[in-house]
DNA sequence: GTGAAAGCGCTAACAC
DNA sequence: GTGTTAGCGCTTTCAC
């Protein structure tokens, strides 16, 4: 038999009552005010965690006036990338004393607008987002701008908008990788883009774009294929150029996800890799070692991302005068693994034409 | 520049001015409530829009005495099994009006309590919850129990209390995976375990147990390494076996992360999956498939795992009087891939003792 | 159809 | 040190 749920909630007043003082006094001794003396401290204390009293969030921060709460937006959850930053910023609010309520978009433009909403009706100190693949439409994020809500975007943002932002160098990081690859040997190097219209997207493209240009190769449109960031669409595009007959000496894939169902793809036409193809990527996981071959990637620097992207926030809530808007870029760096060491790595070519 | 935060927050009282009515009608015409008239809602609505009201969540649920919301406690988020759980979770949540706060306990104890408590003090309509490997105080889910919160545990569960739970048939899929892997011939089966105090450890080498008992294979405790779920307990268990000259012919590993951990360190000794050494584990990951050798494993039910979790704690909420404590054991099933064959595929052994 | 009054549980400002 | 008085922004009776 379950007691009923809502006869069980003790409030302040519960506790002022049972104590014969003010509700004021009771929530001042609770909150270590120095106003009250330490012995009636004592008393409510003691009697607030007999009777498991728990504040009334709800409550507390609409008298307050503020939440103490942080929003956190992302594309996904299960990718090594999301899954990381989110537990590096759960662990920085939880040292600085802030909740933070987790909203994930699936990739989808319509779902985020819905969340950041939600966020925006609890009433949050501030906003961490990494914006979908989808999303287009602007206009919850001017609003977010009107409103002067503390909002930074990380690794996937937003330009031409005032918000602060902290990204890896997407562009210096595939630019280096490509031009390793270039420096291995291959000259034709295909991209496994993202969508344009994504930030992280754009700019692996333009340094792809760069370090091919740099070295005189020739840019071929057709070994871009702009899709989205899932093993899906990895695996899509791996076939697509398959079925073209266009496939390259080497592929360079927008995300460790991408590269994946490409890997998959490979697999189902009976390619491996490196031998008949080579590939690498932008983007790490930790189940890349156990790959087979592991692959050569651009390496973020997650944690330090979500790291910045935190005390950004911070600042921005502790100070909201400060103007001037930052984009933060950190560095990446390359993880040589089992691929894109070069063609005589590759024992024969895959086409015969 | 930006406009101070706190001025632009738009509350129904600027509305009822500016329309000149009172805000009850405010907030009637905003929840479509049948008192008001077709025109008035039309003008609240569109004057809403336009000046981008946001309702204020901690007041509206203040005041109702109620939150649409429901809390998710998980141990870890970068995990096959959790990452696909919250997202089946978040997706029946957002279908039935409801907002999750998602609070990840890292496999502490302390911080799993913790995460309870803000949730307790928000209010939220149920928990979800899955117990982290660390927690043996029940203090914070006695509370629960007297607080009659429509509680549901999954996947790990803790038993003798009175909480409904959903969980993969933990015993019965160890037992089925031992059990096929003595008819492949093994004898010598190590298990790498979980700690018994947490439900997923005890009930996999039960399984395991009996599955050894049934054919007369004896229990040998010195190859039952009892740690927790991850990587690093994979890998420091193995070290232990090779170390202590007590490698068995194949491995049964309580989670795919332990082992992960596992084919790590049998890599660094240089020893190879399934030829010197076999392995197979309880619980699957998408990367699974990619790995060399693709484990065999038992899989679990995860999206009906989360579905049938979310369900039973709607219907608690809906009806807080049912009484009578629900268990369901949802059915695994084995997921053959390229290792657990049998000792016809090793090559040769790896000790000569 | 609409609105006035009361209150959700708490905190802030100011007395005493 | 402690308490009184006013709200926070909203919803809920219950009149009109």
């Amino acid at each position: 038999m379950k007691t009923a749920h809502k006869s069980a909630q003790i409030t302040l007043a519960d506790l002022a009552q049972k104590l014969q003082v003010s509700k004021v006094t009771i929530s001042k001794a609770l909150r270590d005010h120095p106003d009250i003396s330490l012995g009636t401290k004592q008393r409510v204390r003691t009697l607030a965690a007999k009777l498991g009293y728990t504040p009334n969030y709800l409550a507390r921060n609409l008298s307050s006036q503020k939440s103490g709460t942080i929003g956190l937006v992302v594309p996904k959850i299960a990718h090594h990338f999301f899954a990381t930053a989110i537990e590096t910023i759960y662990d920085l609010a939880l040292e600085n004393n802030y909740e933070v309520i987790l909203m994930v978009s699936q990739e989808n433009a319509q779902r985020e607008a819905l969340h950041i909403q939600t966020l925006l009706s609890m009433r949050v100190d501030g906003l961490l987002i990494s914006v979908s693949e989808q999303t287009r439409d602007r206009t919850i994020f001017q609003h977010l701008e009107k409103l002067g809500l503390p909002t930074i975007l990380f690794d996937r943002i937003l330009e031409g908008l005032s918000f602060n932002t902290v990204t890896s160098d997407d562009e210096g990081g595939a630019f280096q990788m490509v031009e390793r690859v270039i420096g291995s040997g291959y000259k034709q190097i295909a991209h496994l883009a993202g969508y344009f219209h994504t930030s992280i997207g754009r700019l692996r493209k333009q340094g792809y774009e760069k370090a091919l240009k740099k070295h005189g190769i020739p840019y071929n449109p057709t070994q871009v294929l702009k899709a989205g960031f899932s093993e899906k669409d990895g695996y899509v595009s791996f076939m697509k150029l398959y079925q073209e007959d266009n496939l390259p000496e080497i592929i360079f894939a927008v995300t460790f996800p991408v590269a994946l169902g490409a890997l998959n793809a490979a697999r189902e036409i009976g390619l491996s890799i490196p031998e008949d193809i080579d590939m690498v990527c932008f983007g790490g996981s930790i189940y890349n070692s156990y790959l087979k071959p592991a692959l050569t990637y651009v390496a973020q620097p997650v944690e330090e991302l979500g790291r910045k992207a935190f005390s950004l926030l911070l600042s921005e809530i502790q100070h909201p005068e400060s103007s001037g808007t930052k984009h933060l870029v950190l560095p990446t760096r390359i993880v040589q693994c089992q691929t894109g060491l070069g063609r005589s790595n590759q024992k024969n070519k895959h086409k015969l034409t």
